[in-house]
DNA sequence: TGAAACATACCAACTGGACGGTATCATGTC
DNA sequence: GACATGATACCGTCCAGTTGGTATGTTTCA
């Protein structure tokens, strides 16, 4: 009947299409604000047509996790395939990723929904075992205090790249490049 | 009529019990998820109770917002009351108060609260405010980046701890010894 | 002083809108 | 024609906020 009827029916687009608008929706106002009507609307379908690929609000919610946790991962692995320094890689290849070094807009509102899931309560565990799993893989736990303390500043950096952009972009990247000399710098006698 | 008519009448009290049960219940459930009726029930009072003294759900939330941020500046100033060093002493205090050494689970809900409030996009602003106020009063901005890096990383802690404690707890404190013993050094040559 | 008059603190029941989910029908694709 | 894809219409529930009350404090004034 209607015109959208009549388009070709692409149903991993459309699938991709409604994480990405969950996505943008999700980071300006809330995880708890998504509204399944928003949704679909965003990604120009109707809501039968969302409920069709995700057929409950949570399990919308649980695939966006997933999609975020994945998209991690391909940027990391990227990092990591690019990085001949064996020590600290990873951690480096995180500092990279989290704080999302010429990115795209649309990659920047993955990089924030992380952060947003991190405080949904239902979703906290699923990042811990991710980050813990990581970790156990590259083995870097029992190497260095600093490359803790690169990753948790990693951490600090996009939490607070979700304030707005209120910081210095030349004083972030100092930071930045600060964090990335002392992964190489080795780890020193503690 | 009922009992609850009869007590003792405590405004005060309840409406620091109301914002007690809506932080607790916001970082078991997310703030999202937070009903004004557990609210209620949880400080022992009707949703009517609630609702006088706080006119909307909006409301209270706000209230948790600034009862966050004074709690923060309270133990911040008991902090930096307490650090005769002046190099720093901002940093320093941060770390201590973010990473909350010896607190008690109490003052703890309170911490993870200022993280989920921060994910929640209408009190990011507030929350860059207080900070960019702060770092202003104290001026460790243009000091080092070893700060910057020292308080980003307490922030990751922070984070970290929301996930549970699947973190080793020594190795969390070497961590956080490592970053007051930086702040320190003083800042050095960069 | 004390008791009316007012103000504050709270309760119980209800409402209206928002929103998740279902049921059914239409269309495209193989 | 059979299955996948998507639209439309509708229902039930949940929940913020309203309403109209009752009980407890506090002030005023005769």
């Amino acid at each position: 009947m209607t015109e959208a009827h009549r388009r070709k029916k692409q149903p991993i687009e459309l699938r991709q299409q409604l994480l990405d608008a969950a996505a943008t929706l999700s980071v300006r106002a809330g995880v708890g604000n998504l509204r399944l009507d928003a949704v679909a609307a965003a990604a120009g379908v109707s809501k039968g047509g969302l409920l069709h690929h995700f057929p409950s609000r949570q399990a919308l919610l649980e695939a966006l996790c997933e999609e975020c946790l994945s998209r991690c991962d391909r940027r990391i692995e990227a990092e990591l395939a690019a990085d001949p320094v064996v020590a600290g890689r990873f951690s480096r290849a995180y500092l990279q990723v989290m704080t999302g070094v010429e990115v795209t807009e649309r990659e920047r509102v993955w990089g924030l929904l992380s952060v947003m899931l991190f405080a949904e309560p239902e979703f906290r565990d699923r990042w811990g075992r991710w980050l813990a799993a990581h970790l156990a893989r590259h083995d870097e736990t029992g190497q260095s205090v600093l490359f803790d303390i690169v990753r948790l500043a990693a951490d600090g950096i996009w939490l607070s790249d979700m304030s707005g952009e209120n910081s210095d972009p030349s004083r972030r990247a100092a930071i930045i490049a600060r964090l990335r000399t002392l992964t190489l710098d080795g780890p020193e006698a503690e």
